[in-house]
Parts: structure tokens; C-alpha cells; sequence
DNA sequence: TTCAATTCTGTAATTATTACAATTTTATTT
DNA sequence: AAATAAAATTGTAATAATTACAGAATTGAA
């Protein structure tokens, strides 16, 4: 499936601008925020408007085709990957690491038996990542 | 132990305004954001400023005394309770509500088997509190 | 009391986000 | 294909959260 099919799938009109923005979520893993996608696809679409990536974004998390991450401090990121998984920034250099994610079924529980309604979970950790600790080691 | 006792033993200098915002954040389980501190200590400190929150909450996080919050898109909100806990806000009236939070060893072992110093772990819930699920109800 | 260091304050600057009107593009009808 | 209507995009201006910073106030030590 491509990626115009893909934005129909989620009921989502496509358009020059839809389908670079939904490509580049789903062949860069970076988790990016507004500003790197601007910048990236300003090369090919010299026409954007910063303002389009916004809108675009937010109606792809009204349609369920990205998620919004609250991780970083300083910007909103996005994931093309809707499915339910966990994140790792690396407090030193802030990248975004994907991780496996187990639901925990007892927290679900005992929230559905205290009559709250659950639509989305949460979960990410912070610290610093492999890549960092090596080169924090070299320096020494 | 009192407040003032409690800023020492995170080696944080008591002021004034320190013991108020961090009396606030003790005795106030709301989550609070910056306005919301801002505005309830107004009344006893008229000569507060808004800086002066901004930069004793970021005091009090640097010194582990307090949490940030990023569940809100709008804004930041801070928490006085530093033990390990989930969150669930409410889409519909946005109270935070605290929850026991169930730390997943294996997620946490895998981490830290792949060289990942994990430092900070955040775990919360988004949908529909009881209350405004009753509401809703009741309307029909 | 004097001096130095710290904290607080208020304003100005910065940055992210949203509002909105005008333009452009797309789809539909004639 | 031309005319029309609807939707999407753009750019600027407005808003809101946060930070920078310099001066004033407070605290603590000599």
C-alpha cells in the first residue's frame, strides 16, 4: 500500500503536502517535531507553509494516523507508528528510541473497575542512552 | 517535619516563596501548572512574580523536590509527590488523577541489558474520568 | 554597619502555536 | 471546457508559554 492509499485508509483527503508530511513519518523513525519536518521537506515543496504542517499534523492524530509525543520538554514530536509501544530519550543527546511495550492488564483493570475509560497509554523513560555512555567513556 | 525542614533536606535554601510554592504542592494534589501556583499564592504574596514560580519549580526539580508533568499539551504541570506513580487526565475536565504505578521489571531489565541508564520512568493514562462520565449520563 | 552573595522582581525578548483572511487548488456542475 | 463551489494551503498577525536579564530587595557573614 502507498502512501496516498494509505491516508484514505484513515479517511484522510491526500495531497501533495498529506503525502510528503505521512511519508516522511513513516520512513524516518526520528520521532520529529513541526520543525524538522518543515525543514525537510522545504528542498521539495519550496512552497510550504509551516502553518500546513501543523494543521496536517493535527488532523493525522484526529484520524489516528500519528501520535503526538509530550516527551521533550521544548516541542510536541510525532510517530507515524500508531502501534502501542514505548520510548527512550537520551537526556544527554535527546534522541527518541523506540521500545517494546507491555500493557500491564492489572493497571487497566483496576482503572475500568474505578469506572475510568481508557483511550490511550502512555509509557516512556528517560535517561541516557548506550551511544552517549561510549562516548562520555572515550573522553577519559 | 515541617516545610521549611523538608526544602533543607533537598538542599534547597528556604525563602518565602519557596516554602509557599512548595506548601502549595504538599497540601495541593491538583497537579497544579504555573498559573494555577501563581494565582492561589497571589493573595498572600502580592509581590510575587511569575518568574519567581518559573524558576523555584525549576529549582525544585533540578534539587529532585518536584516533577514535571507533560501529560497536558497545554502546559507544564508539577508535582510535590516524588514517589513513583502513574497519572490518568481526563480528556473531558482535565483533572490529573494519581495512580499506583506498577514498575515492568522486565521492561526495565531489557533496558538496561541493551546499555540504557534509565533515570526516569513516566507512565500515564488518557480517556474518561468517572465523574464526567456520570454527566454525560445524566444529560440523556 | 558594611560588604558580598543570593534571591526576587518586572520588563523585554524569544519561541511555539493558533487565528484568520486571502490565495490557490481540487472537485463538481453546467 | 468554462464556471462554480468547496476544500486546502499560505503568510501574516495574534496569542501564550517560557526564558533572559538587569536592577532592587533580601540575606548572611565579616
Amino acid at each position: 500500500m502507498n502512501v496516498y492509499e494509505y491516508l484514505l485508509s484513515y479517511d484522510i483527503k491526500p495531497s501533495v503536502q498529506r503525502i510528503a508530511i505521512m511519508d516522511y513519518l513513516l520512513t524516518h523513525h526520528t520521532h520529529p517535531c513541526i520543525d524538522e519536518i518543515y525543514m525537510a521537506l522545504h528542498d521539495d515543496i519550496p512552497t510550504l507553509s509551516k502553518t500546513t504542517v501543523y494543521n496536517t499534523l493535527k488532523l493525522f492524530v484526529e484520524h489516528g494516523a500519528a501520535k503526538m509525543l509530550t516527551i521533550d520538554e521544548r516541542n510536541a514530536c510525532f510517530d507515524g507508528d500508531t502501534s502501542a509501544h514505548a520510548h527512550f530519550q537520551c537526556k544527554c543527546c535527546g534522541k527518541i528510541y523506540d521500545l517494546p511495550m507491555h500493557v500491564n492488564e492489572k493497571e487497566m483493570s483496576d482503572m475500568s473497575d474505578k469506572g475510568f475509560s481508557v483511550e490511550e497509554v502512555h509509557n516512556y523513560y528517560k535517561g541516557v542512552c548506550p551511544e552517549c555512555k561510549n562516548n562520555k567513556s572515550d573522553k577519559n
